[in-house]
DNA sequence: TTATATTTTTAGATTTGTCTAAATTATATT
DNA sequence: AATATAATTTAGACAAATCTAAAAATATAA
């Protein structure tokens, strides 16, 4: 089953409303998809007509399992180019949403599976969410920042917050970026300061301030 | 100005037409759009509306210098996404067409220019077309194969004829890919095979078979 | 040069996704 | 429970890009 690129929209915001509200309804999609309530109606009808919504007049709706799935392939793909945008092109984490939002939309199966290797299958995005897998799959692995991780655990860096151009070429300083493999060695009770190891590097020493910055996850639990 | 991606299809046909034919009718672009002329002359009047065309009811029609420009910027973006799913997502060159007809009308200026420095600025795509630059430019460097070649000059590798499996794996070997600098020391009379130095490698010795299949071009000349 | 064939354009219809305005259903209030 | 208010749907229209069928212009051939 393919989509239209706005059936695609519909279908991504749904899935975004029903994780928080459950029921989902008219207006409030309306309002997210910078749309009439009319228009939304209209296209309510043709998602139930390809059988991707639950959906009673005047009752609310929400996406069935094949919604779901789609609005997951969607997910994954705006994921994986926001990564490929950051981690490769180097561009500024809040500038890629817009240019996300349309590559999400190439539908070549095979250049999102070959993407997701290309990058090496990333579990979060570069704002740190999670990245569904090719069945829809999202990973159980919760991100903690270096202050709040055991010492001498394998580490894998997922995100990074405070993305300032200062942050970032001091990250890049010590050859820390997206998919980083690391350790904490010690951490420095005069400061809070932690020496780190990074995979293929000599060991350093980052601040405190840097280090609550910096979100990663256990490498075993992938 | 901006253009809807039926525009930009449009448009990019009527440019490689008229390289062909000088003025462009409306059954030939017809044919080569798969639609009908009656499709292709309402767009005609569509992009004449947008002065784009030089077009006469009945007597044929060409892209001005604007339409020229917004053909090479289709182009331009056509073939550095093609270079990147062969190069960096290892697609096989002849499956990369259809997808590069998609991400060539993402309309981010900026991802252009960033995937085109990502890539090292490549002059031609994998089937060794050139690639405009991003002021509608086409280097005018002449692309020869290896047997053509003087000794010892830096080359840099354009494109790869007789992309079978077994010649990228050897290729691969050799770590030869495209925008790989490398030099012609000898050629052996006994067999016609050549002695090369890959940038950063050891010597090598590749058969005339391989040879006459890789071209390369003169990096001086970029 | 007149008739015939080909090419191109026009006229009008269709599909997708949108809109406004009006009608319908559900919810809240007294 | 009756009425007012809010949410939702229907009806009908519009723009973009396409189509078919018919008309108009151009090219070709006897």
């Amino acid at each position: 089953m393919s989509f239209t690129t706005s059936e695609e929209n519909y279908i991504k915001r749904i899935y975004h409303l029903q994780q928080e509200t459950g029921l989902v309804n008219t207006n409030s999609l309306a309002a997210e998809m910078h749309t009439r309530a009319a228009s939304v109606t209209d296209m309510l009808k043709k998602l139930k007509g390809k059988k991707l919504l639950q959906y009673e007049k005047y009752k609310g709706f929400k996406l069935n399992d094949a919604g779901k799935k789609a609005a997951l392939d969607v997910i994954r793909k705006h994921r994986l180019w926001e990564y490929f945008l950051v981690e490769h092109l180097k561009f500024d984490w809040d500038k890629v949403h817009p240019i996300a939002e349309e590559l999400e939309h190439i539908s070549s199966e095979e250049l999102v599976l070959r993407l997701d290797n290309f990058l090496g299958n990333p579990l979060f995005d570069p704002h740190g969410d999670p990245i569904p897998d090719k069945n829809g799959k999202i990973a159980v692995v919760k991100q903690q920042n270096l202050l709040q991780v055991p010492l001498k655990k394998n580490l894998s860096v997922s995100s990074v917050t405070n993305q300032t151009a200062q942050m970032l070429d001091m990250l890049r300083h010590y050859h820390i970026s997206l998919g980083t493999q690391l350790m904490v060695l010690k951490q420095f009770e005069f400061d809070g300061s932690l020496e780190i190891k990074v995979i293929k590097q000599n060991a350093c020493i980052i601040s405190e301030q840097v280090a609550k910055n910096v979100f990663v996850y256990d490498v075993q639990e992938k």
